[in-house]
DNA sequence: CTAGCATATGCGGCATTGCCGTATATAAAT
DNA sequence: ATTTATATACGGCAATGCCGCATATGCTAG
């Protein structure tokens, strides 16, 4: 077999296999481990939800300037931001849902 | 009637809400507004969760520094960790079902 | 055509956080 | 008493969060 034709995703998942195999020898097994994306692409979510930077940010409770940075490139989201990012990509309406009771 | 007998968690219905009219009143109508916790109580949390503090980094995607540093109050979560936060404490579940497609 | 409004871009700037590392408590277990 | 797991306490620097503002872009009405 070759490495032809895999994508990064497959890297991110044989990643956190990896890491789970290494936590499994570490003896850290109490179950689920948080795969967390190292990038996230936030323009592409709120174009998905076809909003403006001040609406998308005041929906979830970004600041502006935050998702303005991060759709310039000049700031990278941090590892909370990417996963309520990732989680918003995935299941908006269940974020929404459980932020409403916030 | 008085105030008496109100908690904070009643100050800060009360202050969504009014933002939520002063949104209104802006035009801002496209609908939702997050309500950002501005204070998490991260130890009781993860201690709602019986787990340490590396088990319970690991499980949502935090860094060990960054949940020692919120439990040591050196620091205090951001915005997006506050509100991943205050998802996980009410809907812990929820937040690992989305996360684990990720 | 163009004035006006909504959005988005670019960027200076500083306080604050993220996150790494490590040394030191604490407490429970052997 | 020694080991092991967990938490505390900081030093420290790179990076982000977030504010404010000037400028660009696009669209729509006059």
């Amino acid at each position: 077999m070759t490495a032809e034709g895999m994508d990064s995703e497959d890297f991110e998942g044989m990643i956190a296999g990896l890491r789970d195999v290494a936590n499994w020898k570490k003896g850290k097994r109490d179950g689920f481990v948080a795969h967390v994306p190292s990038t996230v692409d936030v323009r592409a979510i709120r174009a998905a939800h076809n909003q403006t930077q001040e609406g998308f940010a005041r929906t979830y409770g970004f600041s502006i300037a935050s998702v303005r940075d991060w759709e310039q490139g000049r700031r990278q989201p941090e590892r909370a931001a990417r996963i309520l990012l990732a989680m918003i990509a995935k299941e908006p309406q269940t974020v929404k849902r459980v932020m409403e009771g916030l």
